[in-house]
RNA sequence: CGGGGUGUAGCGUAGCCCGGUAUCGCGUCUGCUUUGGGAGCAGAAGGUCGUCAGUUCGAAUCUGGCCACCCCGACCA
C-alpha cells in the first residue's frame, strides 16, 4: 500500500511531501493550491483544536462565527491592512451562472454582476470590527473576548501542503479592551497560550518574540510570534498575537463611554494559529521511517498487533487483547487493535511507524505462554519485552516518557542549531552550511533588515522577549547595536 | 508575471534523437504456500501515449497551436 519514503537528508521538501501524502494526512486537491485533509490528518487537527479551544475558554474567551464574505468597502477602511492583503485576495464578482448560449457548458452570467464585490476573507478583522461597532457602547461591554474557528483564503503564489495553502483552517481571536495596557496584557497572554500549547502538546520548543516593523501584521502596532526550528534548519512561524492599538476601532468607529464618562476608541488584539501547525508538528519530529507523533496529539496512542499462525491462536490472542485494551482505555489511552487478516505483521509494523503511532504492542503465542508482550516505542525504535502485570500502568508511564523525550530531542536540536554570529562572512557561511537560528547584531533600521534579506534570504524572525542587552556592531553596517536578534531562513 | 522543465495504466517510469501501434517496477485481482520487521511462486486485468491540428501509407516518436502541472524568482500564517 505505502511505498518507501524519500530520505529526509536527501531531499527535505520531497520527504515532507511524501510523508504527508503517504501517512494519509493530506493530499493536493483538484483546486489549485488547496488541499484535502484526510481523516487521519484531520483527527490530529481535531485534537489540536480541542486542546487550544479549552485553553481559550480557560482564559475567558467565547466562540462565535462571522461571515466568509467581506464587502470590498469594509476591507479598504484600514489603509495598511488593505496594502498588506490586497495582492492575495479572492474576489467574488458575480452571483449566477447560465448555460452558454453558443454551445456547451456554463458561463458566468454577465447580467449577474454584483454592485459591490465581495472579498473572501483572508482574515476577519474588518468584518468583525464592523460588527463590534454595534456591540460596544460602554465600558460595561468590555472586554469583549471572542474567538472563531474558520477557513480563510489567501491567494499565494506557491503553496505547500499544510505550510502554505490557498485555503486554510485556523482560529482567530479578536478582542476589544478599554485600555491599551489591558490589550497588551491580552496580546502577551495569548502568545503564552500558544507557546504552552506548542511545548506541552506538540512537544515543539518555540521562541517567543516581537516582530520588526517589516514583518509586522498589516494594521498592527506590534506583532508577537512564536518561532520554531525545523529539522532542515529553517524557521517556521507557528503562531502570532497582535496588538492592534486603536487602528481598527478608528477605522470602524468603535467608541465606548468610559467609567469617567469620556468617549474613547477601544483597544484591540487579534491572534491566530492555523493548520500550519500540522506542518510544524510533522517537520519537528518525523524521521526516515515516517511520522513521530507526540502521544498527546496522536489519534492512536497504542496499536496492538497480533502474531499468529492459525485461527485458534488468533482466537486466544483476541481474548487476551480484549482485556488489555479495556484496561488501557480505562486510563483514557486511545488504543487500536489491528487484527486484520489481510496484512502481515511486518507490514503493519511499518504502516504504524509511518503513521507515527507512539507505542506498538505485539502479542503472539510465545507471549501467551510466558505472560508477556513486546512493546516498541516509535521515537527511539526500542523494543522491550514487558511482563503483563500492571501493563496499563507501564504503558501510561511510557507514553508520558515518550512525550518528554520527543520534546527534549527537539530542544537539543534547536540548542545545537542556535548560534551567535558576529561577522557577515560567518553569517553567510552558517546560513549556507546548516541553517538554524542565528543570533546577531542589527542596527535597528528597516533598510538594513531589508538589505540583509535581499543578500542572504534570511529574515529577522523576532526580537526575543526578555532578550539580554549586549553592546555590539551590526553584522552588515557595523553600526552600534544594543542586542542580538534572531535571524533565520524561513518557510 | 519573468526564467527553466515535464506530460505514457491508480503511482513511478523506458521508448522519442533515428516514425511501424508501448517497456519495466510498485499497486490491484485470482489460486496455493506463508504470518515475531513491508512474504514467495504461478496466473490475470488495466493505455483514446495531456489536447487539437499538420506532415506521412503509417505518429508516443517529426512540426505548430493550446492546456495542465512541477522547479527557480517576486508574495506569504
Amino acid at each position: 500500500m505505502s511505498e518507501q519514503l524519500t530520505k529526509r537528508s536527501e531531499n527535505y521538501a520531497q520527504w515532507y511531501q511524501d510523508l504527508v501524502t503517504k501517512a494519509g494526512l493530506a493530499e493536493n486537491s483538484a483546486v489549485r493550491g488547496c488541499m484535502v485533509i484526510k481523516p487521519y490528518g484531520y483527527a490530529i487537527w481535531e485534537k489540536m483544536q480541542q486542546y487550544l479551544d479549552k485553553m481559550f475558554k480557560d482564559t475567558g474567551h467565547e466562540n462565535a462565527y462571522f461571515p466568509l464574505f467581506i464587502p470590498k468597502s469594509f476591507f479598504s477602511k484600514e489603509a495598511s491592512h488593505v496594502e498588506g492583503f490586497a495582492k492575495e485576495c479572492a474576489v467574488v464578482t458575480h452571483y449566477r451562472l447560465k448555460n452558454d448560449p453558443n454551445g456547451k457548458g456554463v458561463i458566468v452570467d454577465p447580467d449577474a454582476k454584483l454592485e459591490e464585490e465581495l472579498i473572501i476573507r483572508p482574515t476577519s478583522e474588518t468584518i468583525i470590527w464592523n460588527t463590534y461597532k454595534g456591540w460596544i457602547q460602554s465600558y460595561r461591554d468590555l472586554p469583549l473576548l471572542i474567538n472563531q474557528w474558520a477557513n480563510v483564503v489567501r491567494w499565494e503564489m506557491r503553496t505547500r501542503l499544510f505550510l502554505r495553502t490557498t485555503e486554510f483552517l485556523w482560529q482567530e481571536g479578536h478582542t476589544a479592551h478599554a485600555t491599551s495596557e489591558e490589550a497588551i496584557v491580552e496580546t502577551k497572554q495569548m502568545l503564552d497560550v500558544y507557546a504552552e500549547f506548542a511545548e506541552k502538546f506538540m512537544a515543539m520548543p518555540v521562541i517567543k518574540g516581537v516582530k520588526t516593523a517589516n514583518e509586522r501584521f498589516a494594521g498592527a502596532i506590534d506583532t508577537m510570534c512564536i518561532e520554531a526550528l525545523m529539522q532542515d534548519g529553517k524557521a517556521l512561524q507557528a503562531g502570532t498575537s497582535h496588538f492592534l492599538g486603536q487602528n481598527f476601532a478608528k477605522a470602524f468607529d468603535v467608541k465606548f463611554t468610559s467609567k469617567e464618562g469620556k468617549l474613547d476608541y477601544v483597544w484591540a488584539t487579534s491572534w491566530g494559529v492555523s493548520t500550519r501547525l500540522m506542518g510544524a508538528l510533522i517537520m519537528s519530529h518525523s524521521d526516515d521511517d515516517g511520522l513521530v507523533l507526540p502521544p498527546n496529539l496522536a489519534p492512536i496512542q497504542v496499536v496492538i498487533v497480533p502474531i499468529y499462525k492459525n485461527n485458534d491462536q488468533l482466537k486466544m490472542i483476541d481474548e487476551k487483547v480484549a482485556v488489555i485494551k479495556k484496561e488501557l482505555e480505562a486510563k483514557g489511552i486511545a488504543v487500536k487493535y489491528d487484527n486484520r487478516d489481510t496484512q502481515k505483521p511486518g507490514w503493519k509494523f511499518a504502516e504504524y511507524e509511518l503513521k507515527g503511532v507512539p507505542v506498538r504492542i505485539a502479542i503472539g503465542p510465545r507471549d501467551l505462554e510466558q505472560g508477556t508482550v513486546e512493546v516498541a516505542r516509535r521515537d527511539t525504535k526500542e523494543k522491550t519485552v514487558y511482563q503483563m502485570t500492571d501493563l496499563s500502568l507501564k504503558i501510561e508511564h511510557l507514553l508520558s516518557q515518550i512525550q518528554d523525550n520527543i520534546y527534549k530531542k527537539a530542544l537539543d536540536f534547536r540548542d545545537a542549531n542556535t548560534i551567535n554570529v558576529d561577522t557577515w562572512d560567518e553569517f553567510m557561511k552558517v546560513l549556507d552550511d546548516k541553517g538554524g537560528f542565528i543570533m546577531a547584531h542589527w542596527d535597528g533600521t528597516p533598510e538594513t533588515e531589508q538589505r540583509i534579506k535581499e543578500l542572504s534570504k534570511a529574515t529577522i524572525r523576532c526580537i526575543p522577549l526578555n532578550n539580554r542587552l549586549e553592546e555590539g556592531k551590526c553584522i552588515l553596517t557595523n553600526k552600534p547595536s544594543s542586542q542580538r536578534v534572531l535571524f533565520a531562513r524561513s518557510y
